[in-house]
DNA sequence: TGAGATTCTGTGAACGTGCACAGACTAACC
DNA sequence: GGTTAGTCTGTGCACGTTCACAGAATCTCA
């Protein structure tokens, strides 16, 4: 049997090479001497193929165990015309990447999804504009079957190498002005009922410190609360700030109590600017939630942390990058989605805060 | 040119099959043919192999940028007997993976290292003990060419399915009772330098929280407060705790308040630990950090959570990813390492708890 | 000048798989 | 009994690359 023949042939008199010997993998054909058959008939058990005598399955599946054979995905792909790989491709400036747990939170869904499906995931994080050419470079290098992206750009040269070369894609969040798959959460009707569930509690000076303006997920959660609002609305109580930070909400409430020093309420675009929030608030020295009740957007780990725990809304980030990389899948198998667009269900989480 | 002709050949004429046309990529034969020479010699430029005449070279290499050359990954492993894919295992509970910050910047910077590299990582979570058999299977399937493992069990079938394979791969975090490579931090350094730090802020009655002193890394972090305060070292100034978790932080601290009331400096083992010991001494009515100057280790999400923030020591957790990738890389390419450890230097960051 | 080393190039084989094709055998039907 | 359809199996080729080998050309030195 020649699997079992020694692993290197030269004989180095006094001492072996520190090459690590490795042994020699099992391919199709041992498995075909082994269970006395052809490669080809192995192939289609191992393909699941239909025409295959009961007989010869039996052998076979039983050599496999017996050699230990797992199919070659190199020899595969290469026959096969394809890479069995998904890129995750995060465009966020690095430090983003780990501060957000939801981007996490994402990649593992997507992960365990695309592993379920014997699929790689190559995950890429997009942080100069340097990157950004070396990323379009890797897709158009044909690495990938699919991209799962997550915070998109509308402009850059990833998006348009992505639809240059048509290939399988999914984008969690909704992409302005792109034709394309997407995933995502309903961010009005989120905003709206948990800015409602505020309104229950008998708030009635409640402000909103908006943020991310430039994307639609921000744009979304303003017009969410403005909706609950409805005439009492007041456009004097919203504070606009750049990011989905911490920092961001500090400012933020800094701004919103200089004009507002009155507020009972506040609903904060993330949690984490709701962090921030809550610690400006305590500077000043108001109780929460007994002056001002807060409440967040996304049920990160911020929530849970702070004192006290906040009421949010459930982002189901897991879900998300399932939901993504299933789309992703779907569309690598050459089926055109029903709809471009996937949402996927939120809850309001209501803790102390609130 | 043949890169500028329209991705899709065929006109269509009423109607498309769906499948979509995807332009077949330029293999080593096209380059070959463009610029005149045999495959032989294009495959010695492109891995920059001697023997090559300049005239050749030229040729070659615009014939390359001309034909849109991109080497076949999945040929090129099947002949080179290799993956080019590196695995990532995390060993924690999933939500853990989210919740610490530390465990994505590892990621982050092995991730950077190891595309830096050309090489795949291949993110694995095992969370259930089924996973771990998954995993187990998919290191013996032959699918990567080696491991980088944060937070490894000693004695898990992942473990011992590396170890049987003799696969390339790097610990972050010293194994215990494991003879393999290993990424980690000087402890004894970082907490001497910690201490000093606080005991230049005056302080004259400064205690510790050790914990997990069954580790190496707790044993260390007392080595290195013992050797911070010299001959000024009280070993009664010293309460021994089981884990780095916040309750036991809080029980440390009471424990030590009971037996010295006049503490006016305090190093705990983790930020956790730290966290735990701030509730206490707030409930005791001491001021942080006036009464009393706290240092905690690691620089995890508690740090910039507590209040006051906490001064303490960062581990470069970028770089901790990034040092065990290239360690696996370099055990790919047959290199013995030199030791089997390495230290990633840490710096120590002020905050407000001292 | 001729032997040997050095540089350069092309060719065929191999890696391990899936697929098309041809052929063998069985069952069914007029 | 002959045709046809259906089932099952084996063989050769292709995928795109690297590597070993052989051979051609050039250079070096006695």
């Amino acid at each position: 049997m020649s699997n079992t023949t020694p692993l290197r042939t030269a004989g180095t008199v006094g001492h072996m090479p520190e090459i690590p010997a490795r042994r020699k993998r099992a391919t199709v054909h041992d498995v075909a001497v082994e269970a006395g058959v052809s490669r080809g008939t192995v192939s289609r058990v191992v393909n699941g193929e239909r025409y295959v005598s009961d007989e010869a399955r039996k052998a076979i599946e039983a050599a496999i165990v017996k050699v230990g054979y797992v199919p070659n995905t190199a020899a595969r792909n290469l026959v096969m015309q394809r890479t069995q790989a998904v890129a995750f491709i995060v465009h966020e400036p690095g430090p983003l990447f780990v501060e957000d747990p939801n981007i996490g939170e994402i990649l593992l869904g997507a992960n365990a999804a695309l592993s379920d499906a014997d699929y790689q995931m190559a995950s890429i994080v997009v942080d100069s504009e340097r990157d950004t050419e070396r990323v379009a470079r890797f897709l158009r290098g044909g690495f990938v079957d699919g991209v799962v992206m997550v915070s998109a750009r509308t402009n850059d040269p990833i998006t348009r190498v992505i639809e240059q070369l048509e290939l399988p894609a999914a984008f969690v969040g909704h992409p302005p002005g792109l034709t394309a798959a997407w995933v995502g959460i309903d961010n009005v009707g989120s905003a709206r009922a948990v800015t409602e569930q505020l309104i229950a509690t008998g708030r009635r000076r409640i402000g909103m410190i908006a943020a991310a303006l430039d994307r639609d997920s921000g744009v979304d959660r303003l017009q969410g609360f403005t909706d609950a609002l409805g005439d009492r609305f007041d456009a004097d109580l919203v504070e606009s700030v750049p990011l989905y930070s911490y920092s961001a909400g500090v400012d933020g409430m800094r701004a919103l109590l200089a004009r507002h020093p009155d507020l009972d309420g506040l609903f904060a675009a993330s949690d984490a600017v709701a962090a921030g929030a809550l610690e400006t608030l305590r500077e000043a020295g108001l109780r929460v939630p007994e002056d001002v009740g807060v409440v967040g957007f996304d049920d990160s780990a911020w929530a849970t942390r702070t004192h006290p725990p906040l009421s949010t809304v459930r982002q189901p980030a897991a879900g998300l990058g399932r939901a993504a990389a299933l789309s992703v899948l779907a569309q690598i198998r050459g089926e055109k989605p029903a709809v471009d667009g996937i949402m996927v269900e939120t809850s309001v989480v209501w803790r102390e805060s609130a």
